[in-house]
DNA sequence: CTAGGGTTAG
């Protein structure tokens, strides 16, 4: 009992030092909250000079209405002012609406030029349209004009964006006959692309090339990709390497890099290093902006620590920062990941008062925070709302929604949803039949699982490991030990390589039906196969072996997880002091199990 | 006047 509250005390502190170390960088922030107070000022100063720039709007309406005033015109304003409508629209990321204003231009007798041309193309690029995208260049060259290195760098990044990598590489050879060079942004668009497939590795060999390669160099853009791509797969060490890279080469980070890095860190929970990263920034006159922000919200609220959270967007309001969706997304998030739903509620009304965009993100939020709660009628309810606002739910909807309805067991209303996604064109992502394959599974709908399982191998969707996962703990559950083993065998011939989450649930199952000696076997094959048993694996095994009475190979395997530095979970430790009581276990094993 | 980089939900 003493190690139980000596693991319970280290565990606190544990926690405890997170939550400093949260607090550290949330007090920083209040730091520079009284700190600086130039920056609104910079702002404005940057706004005043630009009389004769494209106008700008933020919505779609406006665009159109300047775009049909221009129109009317006499004389007609020069095409440039035209291009520039279409590329603040384009920037906007509203395509399509730039595409339907370039096919009026025709008709209205206004003629366009190798810009207005390549925007268009860039905007098909984008809805991966790249068909239309290619025959525009085939009427840039009918019309006289030749491709330059932005046309080729919008093609080739378009062609990338669908998988089209050979055609890519031939335009791009294509593009060098003509004698066009790559340039920084070429070499960006290529480096995204890698980054973009989880090939940082052939990102930064492109990096390296740039190098050799002497027409251009890299800069600011291409680092930032790279170490935000490293950022995301948590390798945040190679990150700040790469990060040191560029300033010992004078590339000076910016305010990009910093929002990276800081992302990087707070997602493997060095807090500290944040701190420090935003210290450093500031010291470099590079300030923290709406995003930079929003990441530290977001992080604050993953910690549960909402409140402090708010004292951050107080902050920037307080440095002329206005929080933007994603902030209050971000806190409502936090507000559902705590069961205060009323205050995600009252955010939620916040931002509608304020006419700030509500979209679907913010929907899908409430509606997931409501169905982890289990308070499915209350999620459906927000549901009914999105039409209401004339929002379309997405698939990221539609699962958080099944997986609810799955949850409290009604499975039925789960599998309706999934036909009115499909009637409203919604596809379905494989997380969708994952999620009602394990509503089945785990409602003990075997049969139909297993139909549905059929149905998904004869129409040849990509079936991920995923799903292998879930209809094997599926078959477990309903005592289909057999089948069970039949597809976990036969799944190499099928091309997959089971991860850690499969032989875990294979142990489990394995040892739920006594079969000790075959759960053993495949734990030694998981080191075989290169695929390393984790603290979940080890703790999962070792309960099915203590619950089969198999005490001494039970304490073996202890003694392996701790000498590999996993410990024990609550769970298991409960087991184990619970067979301690009862007289049925080695006391020796006691300080095994004590987290250091 | 055209092309490339950072934030939120399953």
């Amino acid at each position: 009992m003493k190690m139980l509250v000596r693991n319970t005390a280290a565990f606190s502190s544990y926690c405890n030092n997170i939550i400093r170390g949260m607090h550290c960088l949330q007090s920083s922030l209040v730091f520079f909250a009284s700190s600086f107070h130039s920056q609104a000022s910079i702002i404005r100063n940057t706004q005043t000079k630009t009389m004769r720039d494209p106008p700008k709007f933020s919505n779609v309406e406006d665009a159109l209405n300047l775009f049909n005033s221009m129109l009317q015109m006499r004389p007609r304003p020069s095409i440039v002012r035209f291009t520039q409508v279409l590329t603040q629209l384009a920037k906007l990321e509203h395509y399509s609406a730039a595409i339907k204003l370039y096919t009026q231009m025709g008709p209205s007798g206004i003629v366009p030029d190798g810009y207005t041309l390549t925007v268009i193309m860039n905007c098909f690029g984008h809805l991966n349209q790249m068909g239309f995208s290619l025959s525009l260049l085939g009427k840039l060259y009918k019309c006289g004009f030749e491709p330059d290195i932005t046309t080729f760098t919008t093609l080739i990044k378009g062609l990338l964006l669908e998988n089209r990598a050979a055609e890519a590489a031939e335009l791009f050879r294509k593009m060098m006959e003509e004698g066009c060079k790559p340039d920084e942004v070429t070499f960006g668009t290529l480096i995204k692309s890698c980054c973009m497939k989880g090939n940082n590795r052939a990102a930064i060999q492109l990096l390296r090339k740039m190098e050799e390669y002497g027409h251009c160099k890299p800069n600011v853009v291409v680092y930032n990709t790279i170490i935000d791509s490293l950022c995301k797969d948590t390798l945040v060490h190679d990150a700040l390497n790469l990060f040191s890279e560029m300033i010992s080469k004078d590339i000076a980070p910016d305010v990009i890099t910093y929002t990276s890095l800081i992302h990087g860190v707070c997602t493997i929970g060095q807090w500290k290093e944040a701190t420090r990263l935003l210290n450093e920034m500031v010291s470099k006159h590079i300030f923290p902006d709406v995003l930079t922000f929003s990441v530290l919200v977001d992080t604050l609220c993953k910690e549960g620590m909402v409140v402090e959270a708010e004292s951050v967007v107080e902050i920037m309001i307080q440095r002329g920062i206005e929080p933007d969706m994603v902030t209050h997304s971000s806190l409502m998030d936090g507000y559902c990941l705590r069961g205060e739903m009323n205050k995600a509620e009252k955010v939620f009304d916040l931002m509608i008062r304020n006419g700030s965009n509500v979209g679907v993100y913010s929907y899908n939020i409430l509606i997931n925070g409501y169905c982890k709660l289990k308070r499915i009628e209350e999620a459906n309810r927000v549901f009914q709302g999105m039409s209401d606002k004339g929002l379309v739910p997405n698939t990221i909807t539609f699962n958080s929604l099944m997986d609810g309805f799955c949850k409290v067991g009604r499975i039925q209303d789960a599998q309706k949803l999934f036909n009115k996604m499909i009637a409203c064109g919604q596809l379905p992502s494989s997380q969708t039949y994952a999620v009602v394959l394990d509503g089945l599974c785990k409602n003990k709908q075997l049969t139909t699982a297993i139909k549905l399982f059929r149905e998904m191998e004869s129409r040849k969707l990509n079936l991920d490991i995923v799903i292998y996962n879930i209809l094997i703990e599926g078959l477990y559950l309903g005592g289909e030990i057999e089948s069970a083993r039949d597809l976990f065998y036969g799944l190499s011939a099928k091309g997959f390589q089971p991860d850690v989450q499969m032989y875990t649930v294979m142990m489990k199952g394995l040892c739920d039906g006594g079969l000790i000696s075959e759960a053993e076997k495949i734990l030694r094959e998981m080191e075989d196969k290169d695929c390393p048993p984790d603290g979940c694996t080890y703790n999962t095994i070792i309960r099915g072996f203590l619950y089969n009475k198999e005490t001494s190979k039970a304490v073996g395997l202890i003694q392996e997880m701790v000498n590999k530095e996993f410990s024990a979970d609550a769970w298991t430790t409960e087991l184990i002091v619970d067979l301690l009581s009862k007289d049925e276990l080695d006391p020796a094993l006691l300080p095994l199990i004590e987290t250091k």
